[in-house]
DNA sequence: GTAGTAATAACTGTTGTAGTCATAAGATGG
DNA sequence: CCATCTTATGACTACAACAGTTATTACTAC
C-alpha cells in the first residue's frame, strides 16, 4: 500500500472527540497594577463568572493563527507580540465536555483595551491578586479595583497563574516590558511596570543602570511635558535582530 | 458575531474533528552525548523515518495521564520526572488529518532505555545533532551514532529543538540533572551530563563549587572503585521541598 | 532669586563566580 | 617500600555584576 492509498483509506472518525480552545491571558498595567482582561459568562455554564477571552481552534487554522483571530474578534487588537503559554487538558476542567486549551498570553499598553471595551461591555481590565512572592506560582485571582473579589470560571486561575510566573520569569532576560509601554517613555514609568509585574519595589539608580547596560533602550533626546518638577528624558526600545 | 460564536462552540458537532496527541521526548546522555528514544515507523505516513513515541489522548485522562501512560505503554518506564514542553498544531503538520500534540520531555539514566529497547526493536537511542549554541533554538536532528543522519518524522526535530532549548535554560537553575544519574555519582560524572546538555567544556573547580554551593547535593563518605587513580567521593542528591 | 522635587551621576561595598595554582589521595610498577 | 602517575580537592586571586548610598544637576513654582 503506498502513502496515496494509506491516507484516502484513513479515518479520522476512528479516534474520540476532545474540544480544543484557545484562551487568552491579557496583561496590562492599570496604575501601577497588573491586570488582565476578564469576560463575564452570560451563560451556564459558570454563569456569571468571569473568564478569559477564547475561542474554538478552527479545524483549518495553526494554534497561533487561532489566538490572533479571537484577539481581533474579541478585543479589537492586531499584531502585538503574542506568546504559547501552556496548555491545559484536566478531563473534568469543563462541565459541557472534554475540552483542552491552549492559553497565549500578550502585554499591552492600557490605551490597546480601550475600543474592546468600549465595543463590548462585559470586558473588563480586573486587577490580579497574586498570592505568593517571586516564582513560587499558584492559582491567581482577580478583583474589581475596589477590593471585590471577581469569581473565575473553570481553571482561569490557574492559567493565570501560570501567565504571572512566565512574566516574572522572563521579565529580567528578555525585552518584553516595553509592550506594555508607549512608543516613548521615561526609566521612571518603566520601572513602574517592572515593580507592578515583579510585585516588588527597588531602588532607581540600580534599574537606571541594568536597563542602560542591558542595551535595550536608547535616550531619544526629548523630554516629558507637563511635570510639576524637572522633567524626564524620554527613552525608546531599541529593536535588535533575535529578540 | 460573538453570539454566533458562542453557539457554535456549545454544538460538538459543528466543528470537525482535530485529533489530539500527545508526543514524548525522553532524554538521556550515552558517552558524553545527548540522546533520545526514536522509533522507526513502521506504517504510512512518514514510513521508515524515525519518529518520538506518542500516541493520542484518550476522552477521559489528562494531559499529563496520557504522557505517562505512553511512557509506560512504548518506553517500559514508570515514576520519572516529566515536564510539559509546547503544543504543536500547524494545520499541515500531519497529513492523516488536523492533528495538535502536547509535547512532553523527560530525563532518564540510560539503562532506564535498556527494558523497552529489548521489548521493541524499532526503538533507538538517537545521538542528537543540535547546529546552534546557547539558547538560539531551531530545529535539532538526529544520527545513527556513526554519522549516519536519520529523517525526523513530522516536525519532530522542531519539537526536539524546543527539547533542547528549554533544557538548556532551565539546566542551570533547576536540579534536573540528576534525573540523568543513578543515585550516586561522583561530580565529574554530573559534569559531564552539565556539559552534554550545554554542549560546552567547563573548568572543574568552578563547576564544584556552584554544584556545592546550590545545595542540591550532598558526599556520601563513599568512594567509586575499579579506578585506575585517585577514586572520586560518590554525591547524593538531595531532595527539597518545592523542587 | 529661592525653595522644592525629581532626574541623573559618582562613589563604595558586597556578592557571585571564574581562573590559576597548590596540595592530597590513591593506584601502579619497579 | 618507594617513585611516579593521574585525578580529586582545596586555597588563593581576580574580575564582573550589581546594590545601596550620597552628591550633583536641572527644572518648575512661587
Amino acid at each position: 500500500m503506498d502513502e496515496q492509498t494509506f491516507l484516502e483509506a484513513y479515518d479520522p472518525g476512528a479516534f474520540p472527540q476532545i474540544g480544543l480552545t484557545v484562551d487568552l491571558v491579557l496583561l496590562s498595567i492599570v496604575e501601577g497594577r497588573l491586570c488582565a482582561l476578564l469576560q463575564k459568562r452570560a451563560d451556564h455554564p459558570a454563569k456569571g463568572m468571569w473568564a478569559l477571552p477564547g475561542g474554538f481552534v478552527r479545524p483549518d487554522e495553526g494554534l497561533e493563527d487561532a489566538a490572533r483571530r479571537i484577539l481581533g474578534d474579541k478585543a479589537h487588537m492586531q499584531d502585538c507580540w503574542l506568546e504559547q503559554l501552556y496548555s491545559f487538558g484536566a478531563p473534568d476542567r469543563d462541565p459541557r465536555m472534554r475540552i483542552v486549551t491552549v492559553a497565549y498570553y500578550a502585554l499591552l499598553p492600557r490605551e490597546a483595551f480601550a475600543a474592546a471595551m468600549q465595543a463590548a461591555p462585559e470586558l473588563v481590565l480586573a486587577e490580579l491578586d497574586i498570592g505568593w512572592t517571586g516564582e513560587a506560582g499558584g492559582p491567581v485571582g482577580a478583583n474589581d479595583g475596589q477590593g471585590e473579589e471577581m469569581a473565575l470560571a473553570f481553571d482561569h486561575a490557574e492559567i493565570l497563574g501560570h501567565a504571572v510566573k512566565r512574566l516574572r520569569g522572563k521579565i529580567d532576560y528578555a525585552p518584553i516590558a516595553f509592550s506594555l509601554l508607549p512608543d516613548r517613555f521615561t526609566l521612571r514609568e518603566l520601572q513602574e511596570v517592572h515593580e507592578a509585574i515583579l510585585g516588588r519595589q527597588m531602588a532607581k539608580p540600580p534599574f537606571r543602570r541594568r536597563m542602560i547596560d542591558q542595551g535595550w533602550i536608547e535616550g531619544t533626546g526629548e523630554f516629558e511635558t507637563g511635570t510639576a518638577f524637572r522633567p524626564a528624558e524620554l527613552y525608546r526600545h531599541i529593536e535588535r535582530k533575535g529578540d
